[in-house]
DNA sequence: CCCACTTGTTTAGCTGGCTAATTATTTCTA
DNA sequence: TAGAAATAATTAGCCAGCTAAACAAGTGGG
């Protein structure tokens, strides 16, 4: 049996694709002043106002520490607010502001929509669907 | 015209392949003192051993910057040594030492090898191929 | 021959992401 | 109920990656 070279294995694509992929990903979001990975917490947080760190921590498959960060610089930001949790004072809940929904909300038709258009470009319709069955598969084999 | 949700898309799925293949990846890199990035790294050295840091910027999609503090912390960690070019003094070739050889000759079995394995695990011989194709063609959307 | 331009690398400063260790609060249990 | 254990968040310190700007060394044109 011979032996494919890197080069020419999935796994190879794949950490080039997620590469271009997330420079893709933060071209489109420098116009909302947002980078990677950002965008994913607003969205968590648009989907449940006053959402903990420990949800989002949980939900982003992100370890607790970066989610601490990047709150902290998105509320610097003016994208969200902190807030002591009243019946646990361990934990903190975080709520968007008209900034932080305005950008949720943007981010939908100038970052994903366009992303997609790109990422799919010149494959079929049931070329797309079996893109997404098999990748489905790999995600759920590396999880 | 039904929207479907970001969660379904191709792009989704991309982002969230990426980020477990690239932990995985470290995971299969620590034991060798190895963070992603850097076996891609060291790979092109020894593939070319003397190449030049601005040879390396080209071949690996990544800035400048990167290469030069990637090379520093390899040398740090003898895997490589620096030399200024004698016949260009702004360039600086890179060698790897017989730690960094080594490293290179393991990696590829102990990272790439199981990697594969693992993100093609339970497609059929067709599937993989097909899935090859299909990321080939959104590299090529993405580049 | 010298000055302008280009090229190769580095520095400063930012981002996301991580682990390990710390602090504060809550909960569980002896 | 008091002390131990679990949980939520943070700090310190590391890594990859980035842009902008500086610096140094070649290259070219007038």
């Amino acid at each position: 049996m011979n032996k494919i070279p890197v080069s020419e294995t999935v796994s190879y694509l794949i950490s080039r694709i997620g590469k271009a992929h997330r420079n893709r990903a933060n071209e489109l979001l420098s116009s909302l002043n947002l980078h990677a990975g950002q965008e994913l917490l607003l969205q968590q947080i648009y989907q449940q106002q006053g959402i903990t760190l420990n949800e989002l921590t949980c939900g982003m498959c992100v370890s607790a520490v970066t989610v601490t960060r990047t709150v902290e610089r998105l509320e610097k930001n003016g994208f969200l607010k902190k807030e002591r949790c009243s019946s646990d004072q361990r934990a903190v809940r975080v709520y968007l502001t008209e900034k932080g929904v305005a950008a949720v909300e943007t981010v939908e038709q100038k970052m994903w929509e366009v992303l997609e258009r790109e990422t799919v470009d010149n494959l079929t319709t049931e070329e797309r669907m079996l893109l997404k069955r098999l990748l489905m598969q790999v995600l759920s084999n590396l999880s």
